[in-house]
This record gives C-alpha cells, sequence and structure tokens, in this order.
DNA sequence: CCATAGTGATTCGTATACGATTTCGTACTC
DNA sequence: GAGTACGAAATCGTATACGAATCACTATGG
C-alpha cells in the first residue's frame, strides 16, 4: 500500500497558499484571485475558497465580499496586538505546563539556547528566531490545555507572516532574549510558583514588544 | 432603495445553524448533514458547508473528513478547557479595559448587578446568564486590543452552545458571584493596578468553574 | 455461534457552469 | 475641462452534478 493519506484538495490549497505567504512569496497586500490561484495549483477554485476562508480565519488574510482577499498587512499595531495577545496566552500556557516539564525537556530547551547564544556571534535573524521558537516550544507544548495551546499556535503562526524574524528589526535584543530564556529555565526547575512563571514568560514576550516599540519610535 | 444589504446565503446559514445551536434546537451530538440543512434552509451545499467549517472553527461543532459534522459535546473536560481559556483572556481583557472604564460604564454594572441581586430571590438561571454577561461585558468592551476581544467573545460564545447556564447547575454560586461583581467594581473605580484588577477577574471566572467541578465530583 | 468479506446506501469532496456584484474605463454632457 | 453616467470586464457567490470515501448490513465460511 502506497497509502500516503493523501490529504483533501482543501488542505493541499490551505497548506500551499499559507507556505507562499510565511515564505514571502505572496507580500503583504498582495491579491489573492480565486480563479488564479486555482488554475496555478491545479485545482477547482471551490477547495481553493475554503483555503483562504481558513486563513481569514487565522488573521493572515483579510477578505471582503465580492470584492476578494488579499494578504494582510505588516500594520505595525497589528503586530503590537499580536504579540501582547501572544504574550498573555503564551504566558499562561508555559505556567500551566511548567509542572509536566522534565528534566530531559530543560536539557533540551537549555541545548537549544546555548545554540542560540553561540548564534549571536555571526548573528543570523532567520536561524536566531527558528531558534527561539524552538526554545519556547518545550516551554508551551505540554499545557494541557488543547484551546490555550491552539491559542499560542495561531499566535505564532501569525507573527510568523507579520514578519519573518523581529530580531532582524532589533538586534539588541537577542542578547537579553538568551539570558532571559535561562532566568526562565531556572525558574522552572526549581518550581517556582505557577504565577511568577507566568509574569516571567509574559514579560519576556513583552520586552521584546518594548524594544522594537522603542526602535521603531526611531525611524 | 429597499436595500437591505441582504447578506451573503454563507452568513444567513451560518447564523441559522449558530442559533439553532445556541437555543438548543440542535442539541450535541446531533448530526449535521449537509444536504439535509441545504434543503431545509433552502440553499444549496455550498453555502451550508462553508458555515460549519466556520462553526467548527468556532468549536462549535466538530467535523471529521468524509463523514460529517456533529454538534460539539458537553464534554466535561472541554468545559473545563473552555472555562479556563476564558478565565485568562478575560482577565487580561477586564485589566486592559478598565483604565477605559467611565463613571457612566461602572453605573451600568453596577445597576445590572443590582438586578442580579434581585434575581436570586425568584432564582431563574438563564435570566441570571444573561445579566451575568451584560455585567461583564461593561467590562471587557472597552479592550484596545480587538484580538484578544474577539478571543473573550468566542470563549462566551462557546460556553453558550456548551451550556444554557452554569448557574442552573450551581446555584450556590450565584449569590457569591454577585458579591465579586461588587468587589470588582470597586477595585475598577479606585483605579488598581493591572494586575490585580487581573487576578480578580481571572479568579472570580475560575471559582465558578470550582464550584461546578465541586458540584460534578458528588453526581 | 462468531468473525470476516462483500455489497449497497448514505454522505462528503470537488468540478463545472452560470448569475450577481463590483470596479474601472470611456464617452457624453454641462 | 471636469464631472457624471453608462457599459464592459473581472471576480465573487451559488447551484447543480458526479465521483470518492465511509458505514451498516448481510451472507458466507470457519
Amino acid at each position: 500500500m502506497t497509502e500516503t493519506a493523501v490529504e483533501s484538495k482543501s488542505q493541499q490549497a490551505y497548506a500551499a497558499v499559507k507556505a507562499r505567504i510565511v515564505e514571502g512569496t505572496y507580500t503583504p497586500g498582495y491579491r489573492l484571485v480565486l480563479a488564479g490561484l486555482a488554475k496555478d495549483l491545479g485545482f477547482s477554485v471551490v477547495p481553493v475558497r475554503e483555503a483562504i476562508r481558513r486563513l481569514e480565519a487565522e488573521g493572515l488574510v483579510k477578505f471582503e465580499r465580492n470584492v476578494g482577499a488579499t494578504v494582510s498587512g505588516i500594520d505595525p499595531t497589528e503586530y503590537l496586538y499580536t504579540m501582547q495577545t501572544l504574550s498573555i496566552v503564551e504566558g499562561a500556557a508555559t505556567a500551566l505546563s511548567a509542572p509536566l516539564i522534565g528534566e530531559a525537556d530543560i536539557a533540551r530547551a537549555r541545548a537549544v539556547n546555548e545554540e542560540m547564544r553561540d548564534c549571536l556571534q555571526h548573528f543570523d535573524p532567520i536561524r536566531f528566531t527558528r531558534l527561539n521558537q524552538d526554545f519556547h516550544s518545550v516551554l508551551f507544548e505540554h499545557c494541557p490545555n488543547p484551546h490555550i495551546l491552539d491559542l499560542v499556535h495561531r499566535g505564532w503562526n501569525r507573527l510568523a507572516s507579520l514578519r519573518s524574524s523581529t530580531f532582524r528589526f532589533v538586534p539588541g535584543r537577542a542578547h537579553d532574549s538568551v539570558d532571559e530564556h535561562e532566568a526562565l529555565l531556572k525558574l522552572i526547575e526549581t518550581g517556582a510558583d505557577a504565577d511568577t512563571i507566568e509574569k516571567a514568560a509574559r514579560l519576556h514576550r513583552s520586552a521584546t514588544l518594548d524594544a522594537y516599540l522603542a526602535q521603531a519610535k526611531n525611524i
């Protein structure tokens, strides 16, 4: 059986369009025409349409009735909102996960963080951001509440589509970030109470946001 | 121009099905057959399909590929997850709203709460729950972050579809709830710091959840 | 008597087709 | 010359139709 459990075309279309948005092929403001995408992907318009609506629900595209869809812009306030929301749900997710994080997880996270530290020398924002996501994934993936976890994932997705790397804009933030990661790990290791961990995780993200805002103001 | 700006059939279908779920016509576990709904509403299956997918995204229905959709169950863990998530996002929304809440809003919320207090005599869980939502709406509707506000609305929607009223199950909780509301108002009036308000709002909801869980354990 | 394979019915998934709406360009009038 | 109205092109919205997957029931063999 070459049973590849083929995904539905809606899903394929969803994944394809999403990938193109995230990787930057479709830049913000890009007009997504249903018929065009359909012909391009080799599907009919119906699955494409459904894919677009899903992307709309996630906020990656804006859809206007009888007009069409466009890739969501990097409106700075949009970035702000997303980061703020993520700071809240990620903080909660991390706090809920903390009691379920084992030594192996800690070790893995620490290894990733060391890799990030190395990365500080010949700085590569994209790679750094990727490692950053890996690091945080270890911390929140054990969250026992699937709804919250889903919100965290959506937040990260949205961020990825908004800009490929925040650290490209505020490289100075990277150094502090690594230190805060280590502090966060220590808190979890020592079994700090949930509230402390939540605050730390939330502040960690808020700090990145603030750094960005301070930077943006100077432009 | 009697142009009533007719909504698209997808939207109509969405609203119709959602209404039937919330009002209880379609009970949890009910099988939603696309063709059946379409014939029933007088539409084709395509808009109905899209409506179902939207409802799926909101968590009101579960959808399985090549099988069909069913109304989401009142799985107790599902209720728990939803309440926990709502406690977090609503707490944050309330704290972010607090500085923007004026005296008029406070007065309105207080009036609603008094109505709830009256309602305690000849207790009507449905009415009480409705007032409860009105009360909290005043507190979080000023939230300047639309994403968070959206999450709060989704949470309330989900709760409404899961059970028409939590207070039907734990009537004893209603009395405490009213008192906590007043305490919350005092905090906002006196300009307490965001963290205090957030904690209070979160605990307020957690307490309802705990009351339900304690009750459920005894069944 | 139970397990398993086959068959039919039901329902979903997608393609194609056509009607509805918006948008943009052009021509006409003031 | 500018503004408005008309019309054509482009695109979305929905209906219908058919193929594909799943499930329940039955019959057959162990």
